[in-house]
DNA sequence: TTCAAAACACTAACCGTTAGTGTTAGCTTC
DNA sequence: GAAGCTAACACTAACGGTTAGTGTTTTGAA
């Protein structure tokens, strides 16, 4: 039917059982060994699939755990995009950045985020992360026509935002940290203002 | 005369010499060939050197690139602790951000921070040494005695400063940069501190 | 002079990652 | 159905950063 062929059934499923099945292995095998303590034969052994078959579906043994965190780029340059027309971006940056945290604070996510706070490798990925994500969300505030900002006001900001992100998942009560940080970048925001370049 | 014996001459002469040449031999392969082209195995071959003992002296190949910033984390943190009594922070703050940008932007350093740019890995390496940054910051902010912001919002500044100086680094104009920053910045610490927790 | 420690060398390996080369399984078209 | 194309996967071997283990030399101290 399609000019390019979209696999949608059984190869598909395969395909994401395969995937889920590795990233429930390795996520297993990191949290009862430790992460350094376990090596990527070990995962590929244990998942029962080839080392290279591991890295088709990774890109490196960091980003097995950061396996849901991969679309916060995204949801973040959404928040700014897709917003209601009218509606200033902060707001709907502070409402994403409440939801991203939820997200990270919820359920069993703790032990996760503890073994991530004990491997330098990991922290030093989920750094590179947030790199990414202040690169796409500056992109996404440059790109829109409604903000008079400076362009260093923008950079500033979207680091700001992405900062909030990950202090927040480290304080005592988080939501109330998002609200505390992102009064302080409302008024950065407006001082940034006062100065159009 | 001391307990622990403090070797001071031509002992420590001659590992600050193999230090350094090291790292100017590392830079300059670096620079001629591209940082990924150049293996750890040509640096020390090149630096009359093995191996083990390039990696005496340097943690990684990475910090072979950042071994002038290696201290900005204490300046940093000095900035705060040993600023004339009754100073406010941020003052001093955005003197030593200042005289860091400067340090990173004069010279010759446009085509070190290039090549930084080039490579996944040093992007990364960099965004770890900002963690250690805030982080460094973060514990001074909070040992001092003089500011009654809480704690979440003493962290957010220090991850604040600690952008600012990054987005300076990328900015046409670096120290104009640093000082709209920090215009946002000074807005955002007054805004933190209207709800002292 | 003697001794302990630091710096350095060398080998061999570990670990994450990738290239190269098949082989299988599933979709699609006839 | 059968044929053929492609994606997913397997296997081996290697590369490059990093470290452990084991000496050897240099240097400063006693």
């Amino acid at each position: 039917m399609t000019a390019v062929p979209t696999p949608t059934g059984r190869r598909e499923r395969k395909k994401a059982a395969t995937r889920q099945k590795i990233a429930d292995t390795a996520l297993r095998l990191f949290m009862e060994h430790g992460y350094d303590a376990v090596g990527i034969r070990d995962v590929a052994a244990e998942a029962d699939v080839a080392v290279t078959t591991l890295f088709s579906h990774f890109a490196s043994k960091e980003a097995l755990v950061f396996e849901q965190e991969e679309d916060f780029e995204r949801r973040l340059t959404r928040a700014v995009t897709e917003r209601t027309p009218g509606e200033p971006a902060l707001p709907a940056l502070r409402r994403e950045v409440h939801a991203l945290v939820r997200h990270c604070t919820g359920a069993g996510a703790a032990p996760v985020w503890r073994m991530i706070d004990d491997s330098p490798a990991l922290r030093a990925y989920e750094q590179a992360m947030k790199l990414r994500y202040a690169r796409s969300l500056t992109a996404a505030l440059l790109a829109d026509p409604g903000l008079s900002h400076s362009e260093t006001s923008l950079r500033a900001l979207a680091w700001f935002v992405v900062d909030a992100q990950s202090l927040a998942r480290e304080a005592e009560d988080p939501e109330a940290a998002v609200d505390e940080v992102f009064t302080m970048i409302e008024a950065a925001w407006r001082a940034g203002a006062e100065r159009p370049a």
